[in-house]
DNA sequence: GAGTTTGAAACT
DNA sequence: CAGTTTCAAACTC
């Protein structure tokens, strides 16, 4: 498969037009794998693309603020590896940070060899990690949350986060965590209403809630018990953490708030 | 703005 | 495939 075929070619042309090309770079680059995209789906006007992963700015939360190209500031000349935002949603970089980028028409060759290189290590490399769901999204707008239905395809891997930081890319991705997630101590999971409750009324305080609970999640309120292996077990477990038997963790105050907020939310 | 933390990506 | 290292973004102070 000449995976390095995905000519940004077109973007080229016009740089400036990146926000539209951005999605159908994404789309061809997965087409060029050889694999059924499902951007091409209605889905797509629903779920961000990778692109769209969202290393939004912390004001942009939730907020509909307009979402800006993103400027990478990668150095390392590492330009060339996913690492690289622009990179990894097949873009040019412009007008980004960058130390010695090679993402640019200049070092054109140099870049698809290196988009070869990825994808020989991983075809899903340019997919979109968000698979959306055929529900599209949950519009939660009274609660100024949207809620996306889609699906991490690798599910995240957090550990301390609690999954309710943008270190976690279901977070950034606004949707819930899978089965697929291999994270511990999620409190970002389906099932947990507890999560989506915290969105209703006050959207500051719930905020703070949040970071509270992710707090209490990185200072060590997951705890030896809050770590399971199999994801959907952990789930309940993580629910069972959170509204039941915490008692045993010692940093259980933290969680005691938050388990007091959630029963009364959930009244 | 500097330093720390975090988790994905890359590497071994 | 698992463990480790590297990296850049998120976050804290």
């Amino acid at each position: 498969m000449d995976v390095a075929s995905w000519s940004p070619a077109a973007a080229s042309v016009n740089q400036r037009q990146q926000p539209q090309i951005k999605q159908q770079v994404a789309a061809t680059i997965s087409v060029a794998a050889g694999q059924s995209h499902p951007l091409t789906t209605a889905s797509s006007s629903v779920v961000k693309p990778e692109s769209l992963k969202a290393k939004t700015r912390p004001n942009e939360l939730n907020d509909g603020a307009p979402k800006k190209q993103k400027h990478s500031n990668c150095k390392h000349f590492r330009c060339l590896k996913l690492y690289c935002e622009c990179f990894a949603s097949g873009m040019y970089c412009d007008e980004c940070n960058c130390v010695n980028c090679y993402k640019n028409v200049e070092y054109e060759a140099v870049r698809r060899d290196s988009v070869g290189a990825t994808l020989k290590s991983n075809l899903n490399a340019f997919r979109p990690k968000i698979n959306s769901s055929s529900h599209g999204a949950k519009d939660n707008k009274e609660a100024g949350e949207v809620l996306m239905l889609g699906k991490h395809s690798k599910g995240c891997h957090c550990k301390r986060s609690g999954c309710l930081r943008k270190y976690c890319e279901c977070f950034q991705a606004n949707i819930l965590c899978s089965e697929s997630c291999k994270c511990m101590g999620c409190k970002k999971f389906k099932g947990s209403e507890e999560r989506q409750a915290l969105f209703h009324g006050d959207y500051a305080n719930n905020m703070a809630y949040i970071q509270q609970a992710a707090n209490a999640t990185t200072t060590g309120a997951i705890g030896s018990s809050g770590y399971a292996s199999a994801p959907v077990s952990k789930k309940r477990k993580s629910q069972e953490l959170l509204l039941g038997s915490t008692a045993k963790d010692p940093s259980v105050h933290s969680l005691g708030h938050l388990q007091q907020f959630l029963v009364l939310v959930l009244q």
